[in-house]
RNA sequence: GCCCUGGUAGUGUAGCGGCCUAUCAUACGGGCCUGUCGAGCCCGUGACUCGGGUUCAAAUCCCGGCCAGGGCGCCA
């Protein structure tokens, strides 16, 4: 077992010793004097090998990135300008690194996209690409608990499926024993269902996949997505879980892990409730700053980035036009053109689509005719819907999109550890 | 689905018809150096995406394949 992480030797004073483990991520010899920079998951620690310690003769036989376990001492006074030493004893490889490496992990070069991303693990070395995965994870956590302390239980729903769930997006078809069949793009329908079944409150953190062929940094062909449905509630009560939710989320990446505030774009938990704005005063304030924007149809990127410029960062876009939506979504009372959905944006950049849902099965059977679909493919779902069907709202989050926007990513693959895109399916 | 751009040592690049026996950096190997920390200095190893074509001559021009990055559309 590990003893000592490279960030305890802050605690620890002069006289004392440490074994350490980690990577050999830089070494410099002299004639008299050598260096290690070790690295582990919490930092950097350098140890100081003089020549009339015998370990300074196994200094020259290691690689950079070659696995090692130091002993020694910390020294009485630090010289490192990275203020944290430990001055050699023993020195043992655990295991040598291949040379050259496939990718620097501090070489003074940047390494394209496609060189990162085939190799991936080496990549990850770099604490700078790691920290933006304990970010992630943390910003999860406190999404999860909060949703959790709001009595929403997590439930987990097939990805494998019979029919496409919404129509528009396309489908990865996989075979299934003797069946075609599909990956599915959402839990949507599944989602709504448990609502059905009287669990009232659900979320489900799981992958998602779109066989759309497009190849733009803000889009992944299998992605994480955070849906939640509740009972008994409207897209007001919807979109204020979700910003209560991600202020929890970032609250809690901001407080638990190391330097996560020198990258994040947002310093401190974003302040609720975020900003709204509706679909037909968008449409108005595009038209009066000489846009061709339509009434009625989507906001296009565009659009999108000239909207975006009025906002700091989160905002709400609402009441979208029924035509564009898909068939779940409840429409306004008095106005059947527009409806309670919202999409929740960062700049020009669509983070989560939501609304509160038809509950009505005839209703629902209508809107999923007039969408050109087969009601009968729907039988399974529609069901539901007849024996007592609250009503209900929710919403789907891009947790990787999510991760995109608050730390400024410039492509959406360095917030996936393993992105699959129009062309990469590997590693 | 439509459109644009690019593929040169392990990595990142310069070169864009003959002066390329291909530039520079970094990495790697060797040497020098009393604590370095983007160490420094000297020497060395190492590359034109693949196939076809044009030409006296192709890394360089043309066509196709493969791979990659991006724009639009669509979306999380």
């Amino acid at each position: 077992m590990k003893q000592t992480y490279i960030s305890d030797i802050d605690r620890m004073k002069n006289g004392d010793s440490v074994t350490l483990k980690g990577w050999a991520q830089e070494i410099r010899i002299m004639k008299n004097i050598g260096f290690i920079i070790l690295r582990d998951s919490t930092g950097l620690v350098q140890a100081t090998v003089k020549r009339e310690n015998e370990a300074f003769g196994d200094l020259e036989k290691i690689t950079r990135e070659s696995v090692v376990e130091l002993s020694g001492t910390i020294p009485e006074k630090v010289v490192s300008k990275l203020g944290k030493e430990i001055t050699v004893s023993s020195l043992k490889v655990l295991n040598l690194a291949m040379v050259p490496l496939p990718l620097g992990i501090v070489d003074e070069v940047e390494a394209d996209f496609d060189t990162r991303f085939n190799n991936r693990f080496m990549d990850l070395r770099k604490l700078e690409h790691q920290r933006i995965f304990k970010i992630k994870s943390a910003l999860l956590w406190g999404i999860r608990t909060f949703l959790m302390n709001r009595g929403f239980t997590e439930v987990q729903t097939p990805k494998t499926v019979s029919a496409a769930t919404e129509g528009g997006a396309e489908l990865f078809s996989v075979k299934y024993f003797e069946k075609d069949i599909f990956l599915n793009q959402s839990p949507q329908l599944y989602k709504e269902m448990l609502i059905a079944s009287g669990i009232e409150r659900v979320f489900e953190v799981g992958p998602a996949f779109r066989a759309e062929e497009h190849n733009t940094p803000r889009h992944l062909n299998e992605f994480t997505s955070i849906d939640i449905e509740m009972a008994f509630a409207d897209h007001n009560d919807a979109m204020h879980m979700l910003e209560e939710a991600i202020s929890a989320g970032v609250e809690n990446f901001l407080k638990t892990v190391p330097d996560s505030e020198k990258v994040s774009l947002l310093k401190e938990k974003p302040i609720t409730p975020f900003p709204r704005i509706t679909y037909r005063e968008c449409v108005r304030i595009l038209k009066e700053e000489g846009i061709d924007q339509k009434d009625g149809e989507d906001l296009n990127n565009e659009s999108l980035k000239v909207i975006g410029k009025r906002f700091e960062n989160f905002y709400f876009i609402t009441e979208w036009p029924t035509t564009v939506r898909p068939f779940y979504t409840a429409t306004l009372e008095d106005e059947r053109d527009f409806t309670k959905s919202y999409d929740l944006q960062f700049k020009e950049i669509e983070l989560t689509s939501g609304a509160q849902r038809v509950h009505n099965p005839d209703e629902l059977k209508n809107r999923i005719e007039e969408k050109g679909l087969n009601s009968q493919n729907f039988e399974f779902y529609l069901k539901t819907f007849r024996y007592g069907m609250p009503p209900h709202a929710g919403w789907g989050l891009g947790l990787e999109r999510l991760t995109q926007v608050i730390l400024g990513l410039n492509n959406i693959r360095e917030a996936s550890l393993f992105p699959r895109d129009r062309t990469r399916v590997f590693p």
